[in-house]
DNA sequence: AACATGGGTTCCGAAACGGAACCTGTCAAG
DNA sequence: CTTGACAGGTTCCGTTTCGGAACCCATGTT
């Protein structure tokens, strides 16, 4: 499996580490979430080599997770924007948050607190299936092959549990 | 914020990112979560080259997300299987997974479906409020500092939402 | 003795990263 | 009308990390 190539890949989790799986680009859209929109915000706030968050601010662009939106002609500058297709990363963001804040908090708790506007209270987020409303754990689920997709893609154990 | 000193920014996503946030982890965790086992296994599955699948085998087992069980002595031999820790991440692959559906699929659709065993249907997840239950969007949610934690790590535009 | 098996380690050239310097429009000040 | 500031990049260089292949090692089989 080439890095080049995991966008087409038989995989969602694979096309969506084309896109979210390097060292940076899940940190500069934490920042989107924050409502940093300007390169030199990014910068400041990620300590992180210009053109690298070039590089990574382009992709993204590209791939259609953020959008350039100009704020001022003469001379033209642009911010960046999370499209709808960003916005609904927001689960990954989540999810990865309240892991962090189950084991990798220490003494002191999570470092920064999500509150849910809808209830007021301090909130985590719990999966829950789509169709039944019930919990969605590791092994509660089965996989199976979609369309143009063979059995081998899934390794034995994992197509002998379904049977 | 220097890559190997991740873990201990004072951020959850950044620290649950020490330990998944590189090219090839989540992969790897794939196929944990498909019973995936032994080293030879994962190479052939995956293509990565043996020296960084040994790195990651290694970093996550100290990371406590896998755990290496012998299956025989004499030549001792051991697998790696998900830990609680590791187990815990699965809202995290299935969010990607379910991002890759909606975002990154083709004209045939998903290549992989799940089946949610409780209630017998394909399922992706939907994030509910821990609390209330009711769903939880990027802008269902306000943030503030933890403890041990200045009011400056938050972006502006962040803070003044909160009011 | 030769080969196979599982799980690595070593070595090398290519790619990605971190840090600093430099470039490009535009405007404001001296 | 030169100088400086500002936002948003691009270029260059030295260090890490990665991909690919070769090699190692304990054991068991032929």
């Amino acid at each position: 499996m080439r890095w080049e190539e995991l966008d087409r890949e038989p995989c969602s989790l694979a096309r969506s580490l084309s896109i979210v799986g390097d060292r940076w680009t899940l940190l500069v859209l934490r920042e989107c979430f924050l409502r940093v929109r300007r390169f030199e915000e990014f910068e400041q706030r990620l300590g992180i080599a210009r053109h690298v968050l070039a590089d990574r601010l382009k992709k993204l662009t590209d791939a259609g997770v953020l959008t350039k939106v100009p704020y001022q002609e003469r001379p033209r500058r642009e911010e960046y924007r999370l499209t709808e297709k960003g916005l609904d990363l927001y689960p990954v963001m989540l999810s990865l948050l309240d892991w962090g804040d189950k084991w990798m908090a220490g003494e002191e708790g999570p470092p920064v607190l999500r509150r849910h506007k809808a209830c007021g209270k301090i909130a985590r987020a719990v999966q829950v299936c789509s169709e039944c409303g019930e919990p969605m754990g590791a092994r509660d689920m089965t996989v199976e092959p979609g369309k143009g997709v063979t059995e081998e893609v899934l390794p034995p154990a994992a197509k002998a549990e379904g049977k």
